[in-house]
DNA sequence: CTCAGTGCAAAAGCTTTGCATAATA
DNA sequence: TATTATGCAAAGCTTTTGCACTGAG
């Protein structure tokens, strides 16, 4: 027990973060942490294993599906549904933000907007509700993307 | 030309609907179109698939998909995001809404929000853009599950 | 030591696609 | 008649699951 025996186990901060919460604090997931928390935006379950598997080769993708669904339920991190076939996650944000696709190049733009806090002031249907999340997702063109689309088309 | 034949073909809104948009109007592309308006909100592919075959039993699902891409691209139709593995669609709605899902019953409540006028009045991000579409996606409990969930723990 | 977590491979959704046939314009 | 649309079956993607093994507590 007091021996300085270090095994490759999720590093400080994190190990913190999840056996602090019932979870085991394995190298992957201190490895998973990690990644979304560096990039900081959207990122897909393939592009997250992608990078891990740079650092831990061996790190399957099951075990990514499995930490991201673990990390979502601790409120950890959240899942985005910007577009079609599949989902995206980020580190749960201090602030309250959305996201806006452009249709033309992909680029997502955040922007903060105090979603339920509005809502429950003006929609009535909403005010019995107790709101747990929510999510705008909007689509459009950047004024590059526009701007090409006006001299082509 | 002028004879009074009649096959089994999309019906007379339906028909005008689709040809006057540079599609051919076949019955089955009648026939979804009429599913998704009867049931008036977020039905997925395969409901739809299902509904539709009680009345063409012998209609693919494929063809359901194709359609759906085909009405989604004319933008008869949208398309919601509202959860998890897969698609909704209804009708495009002539008052801009959006949805609440409960976590406890699945039930789904819209509610109208003029989105994108908010949006640009108030936040700088989205000024220069040039919004096609905006989805609002709400969870929460509503009050009687909230009840259930207070009682049983 | 015990049980949660992992890797692997296989399965399970949902959606798309290739191809021959059928129907529309 | 020239395309476009359909049905069927097969393939493609993303995500989940079963199982034996490993590692954290």
């Amino acid at each position: 027990m007091t021996s300085t025996r270090r095994k490759a186990v999720a590093c400080g901060s994190s190990q913190r973060l999840l056996t602090g919460r019932g979870l085991r604090a394995t190298s992957q997931r201190g490895l998973i942490l990690d990644v979304i928390r560096r990039r900081g935006g959207h990122l897909d379950a393939d592009e997250i294993h992608r990078e891990a598997r740079k650092r831990e080769p061996r790190i399957s993708l099951s075990t990514v599906y499995r930490t991201l669904q673990r990390f979502k339920e601790l409120g950890l991190i959240e899942e985005l549904h910007l577009d079609e076939g599949h989902h995206h996650y980020e580190m749960k944000p201090t602030t309250e933000h959305h996201h806006l696709v452009c249709l033309g190049c992909g680029r997502v733009v955040e922007f903060c907007y105090p979603l339920a806090e509005r809502l429950k002031k003006g929609v009535s249907e909403i005010r019995d509700f107790e709101i747990r999340s929510g999510e705008i997702t909007l689509s459009g063109y950047c004024p590059e993307c526009r701007k090409k689309r006006s001299e082509s088309g």
